[in-house]
DNA sequence: TTATATACAAACAAGGATGTATGTATATCT
DNA sequence: AGATATACATACATCCTTGTTTGTATATAA
């Protein structure tokens, strides 16, 4: 039998997302055939070459459906002014997006995909683009929160907040990459939120 | 005509793997095949299979190549005690490194091979573990300076060296991951050494 | 000088992987 | 109720890619 509902549809669209994710984890984008795909969503690579018009659009699909929400976040925890210090604020913001690393499996391993096993060239290359833009906007953001924090008087010594902001990102940067090569969680994903807070101290007057 | 003299034959050897490494940087480790390296390398896949198991040793030949003199490097200028005070020398033995980036293609090549252009699947996962006990011992030694740093009385703060060292490693392993995303060089590649500095200059008194 | 191991080139065999074309049952629209 | 588009499954053709095997000229050792 096929046809199904559109709900239906959707729902197998969905599943091969899932199955895609799980495939990719395993052996990595350019190894994963749309044959291991399909399998691992109990459906053909018919169902497949339907929803999508090949591998690349349905990696496209995975990074967005994790990504564009937590841009999102970052941007909400980021720019509101509620009741913590800017400094708090950056804080905070750091170690919700690990402790989001660890409860949220599929954003784990978008992330574990993205950074460990996936070739960025010929089409992925566009991917580096996005990924560099991502993080410009987010260094901006860290940026006005660190100038709130100077305005606030709470941050040591004559630093800029731009070279502030940048080395916040950097470090974040470095933390996010060896938190997931870390797999085994010994070195940095479980003292990961104290790396975040010392390295916010260190700013504090 | 074949069989050449045992120096042409490490000629040979030596021109698969640099074909090798433009091959990967070009195309990706996964979408490189021997036939393209035998090809860039002016050989026949023969040559290749003659001194090469597999492509995931010519990868290791690449690596190693690049790898081990660097972290020579990097173990002199931080453990020797020379004429620049502890801060100094761990600033300049990352501008060091960054200025190898610059001038030396290979390495550049190779780093930007292992950070994205390449899988860390099946025999790939492996180097992880390698890429993890560099980080650490990288980590040890800049914590020792550090603590030669704090000896000196030299840090502004109660920070522990261990703490510092971790978040200037992060910090590093954050600007690599950048500077090599960062091919138009237009974010991060010129201005890599005053974030050194500035990241430095955050810890002294 | 001859035998042998070396350093490749060329040919062979086999299994995937991709994209497309075709078939088909059934929602859905009219 | 019939027509049509949808949501797939199945089958087909083509193109790599890999590993191995065989061939061969020549350094090199004995």
């Amino acid at each position: 039998m096929v046809r199904k509902t559109k709900e239906d549809a959707e729902l197998t669209r969905q599943k091969i997302i899932d199955a895609a994710r799980a495939v990719f984890l395993a052996r990595g984008v350019s190894r994963s055939t749309l044959e291991h795909i399909a399998t691992q969503a109990s459906v053909t690579r018919g169902a497949v070459y339907w929803h999508f018009k090949n591998k690349t659009e349905i990696f496209h699909a995975i990074r967005e459906q994790v990504l564009l929400p937590l841009i999102d976040r970052m941007d909400d925890t980021l720019t509101i002014d509620g009741a913590y210090d800017p400094l708090t604020q950056i804080e905070n913001s750091l170690c919700e997006t690990i402790n989001d690393l660890n409860e949220n499996i599929e954003m784990r391993q978008v992330y574990e995909i993205m950074m460990i096993k996936c070739e960025y060239v010929e089409e992925f290359a566009t991917v580096l683009q996005q990924i560099l833009n991502n993080c410009s906007s987010i260094t901006e953001k860290i940026q006005i929160a660190y100038e709130r924090a100077q305005a606030q008087q709470l941050i040591a010594g004559t630093h800029s907040p731009r070279a502030l902001a940048m080395d916040t990102h950097l470090f974040f940067s470095g933390l996010l990459h060896m938190w997931v090569k870390d797999f085994d969680g010994s070195r940095f994903r479980f003292q990961a939120n104290d790396l975040i807070k010392a390295h916010i101290n260190l700013r504090r007057k």
